[in-house]
DNA sequence: TGGCTATTTGGCATTATAGCCAATTACTTG
DNA sequence: CAAGTAATTGGCTATAATGCCAAATAGCCA
């Protein structure tokens, strides 16, 4: 466990890995994709329909999710069934409103005590 | 709370804040840094040794993540020492470490029965 | 003040993302 | 098999993110 100087090249890989999940999750349409598949499952033409984007443009998304390893899909009939695949992805959404939550509360006392920046 | 036919576009700036967030973390030198800030505080030189790149480029990423609100300065004397502002981002990495151990396991699975995909 | 150390900023080239349209694939049903 | 619906893929342009170097700033100490 010892982090003496810890290098970032011995590690690298790792944090690779860690930032191909977050950055699959980093993007406004891909976290309104999860908090709709934490509901129930949605096939692709709802999701789209939800998001007023091109079809395309949603399935790629998708993928980008799938590869990550973040929602599986599954074909039934005509349609392309997306669900989550590892709901404590939801827990980060508790985490990243306390940071909005600090920006702003950050933001409120810097307005009344004079400007803080 | 309704959630019934829920469309992205009247919740999108909720959306793009979270994201903002999240593309703060998303990137493996960020994630280390977090990681280290997660043991102490760190100044831009301490992290830039351990990571092994441009000063400039380290402290980019450093304003990255304070543009974000997940760390915060405090300059003393001539260094200037960042710390972790909301630690629970630090529950974050034991969710992704599910998610890659998922993905793993189904590599395994894929490659014992035959090909997956 | 002048020099020193630590950090930030500006500028630029390189690479990666996003999103649309068009074309293609996959499946179901008449 | 033909036609129709659902989704994916290829191609392209526009925008954003990275990371280096060089230059600018900021605080400390002779």
């Amino acid at each position: 466990m010892s982090n003496v100087s810890m290098k970032f090249g011995d590690v690298a890989e790792r944090y690779d890995a860690r930032a191909r999940v977050l950055k699959a999750l980093a993007h406004p349409t891909r976290l309104f994709i999860v908090d709709r598949l934490s509901e129930r499952e949605h096939c692709v033409g709802e999701l789209t329909e939800a998001i007023g984007a091109d079809t395309s443009t949603v399935s790629k998304h998708l993928s980008v999710l799938k590869s990550a390893g973040i929602v599986s899909d599954e074909k039934r009939g005509l349609t392309v069934n997306y669900s989550l695949r590892v709901p404590c992805v939801l827990n980060f959404f508790g985490c990243v409103e306390a940071v909005l939550q600090a920006n702003a509360d950050e933001q409120m006392r810097a307005l009344r005590c004079g400007t803080g920046e």
